[in-house]
DNA sequence: AAGTATTTTAGAATAATTCTAATTTATGTT
DNA sequence: AACATAAATTAGAATTATTCTAAAATACTT
């Protein structure tokens, strides 16, 4: 199948859309990334996908598209795990599942956790965010 | 002010009960652990401030106390910044607010969070943990 | 097409953590 | 108390994820 050129003229405008420039290997990260469903992926899951798929992409570009995807609103970061990050390409607000044997997070949507009650933060504070993690023993 | 002989005693206690062989190492870092009120505390803190004591203990040690701790029940890891691991001496049910600019901690007890409907985890899956983390842009 | 800012890159550097293998220590047993 | 043995400590090397550097390539404006 070759590549459609829907995906790519998408990918390419919401690139341009977030203020990034449409790179050769932003363009390919980005259909790796957003092409599908939502995913949890690591720097080095997606510098082995695109190796796999003969996508040229340094280990630096990696890093510097994945915290530019994140700073643009494009990713989220999420911390889960001591020993690496992972990032979300689902950036609406929900929560997550984490497989602690595998590694492996899981959506899950906002409505299916009803928080009723929140702490006020500190006076000076804002609350930029609510994490909440299922962590579950397999 | 000489050490008292109490917490000393109560920090041997809190060793042995937890099937930790209370070494010269072990009860200088539990006693800086938890002397205080609850903490949460990096690697490098705890050995920083084990320096500042005259406390000799390698960093190896310091890694290995926070993980037997860890492990035996006495400490709770956290994971919220991906740089580095905190270790909270509170190890009852709470959440925490974080304070992304200063990458502090701070307890929430639990009741003062109520989540009324929590997801089913898949098939076959035990929930060991739900961690709630308010970040707070400060 | 030229000029300039931005991006990419290889490889070195950094930082947290873990590992190794030798030494020391704790504890149970004579 | 001395002894034996398992467990813990240690210095330093190794590992791993990530960031940095500075040079080359590319994108975008004129
Ligand atoms: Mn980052
Ligand atoms: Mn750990
Ligand atoms: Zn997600
Ligand atoms: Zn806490």
């Amino acid at each position: 199948m070759t590549p459609s050129p829907k995906t790519t003229k998408a990918v390419f405008d919401r690139l341009r859309a977030a203020g990034l420039r449409p790179t050769r290997q932003r363009l390919a990260l980005a259909k790796l990334l957003f092409a599908q469903g939502p995913r949890h992926i690591t720097a080095e899951a997606l510098f082995n996908e695109a190796k796999a798929r003969r996508i040229n992409v340094s280990l630096a570009t990696i890093y510097n598209a994945l915290h530019d995807f994140t700073e643009s609103g494009l990713l989220r970061e999420i911390t889960v795990d001591a020993n690496q990050s992972y990032f979300d390409t689902n950036i609406s607000a929900h929560h997550h599942f984490y497989f602690e044997k595998s590694g492996r997070l899981q959506d899950v949507p906002a409505d299916e956790i009803h928080i009723t009650q929140l702490p006020t933060p500190p006076k000076g504070g804002t609350i930029s965010r609510v994490d909440v993690v299922i962590r579950v023993a397999d």
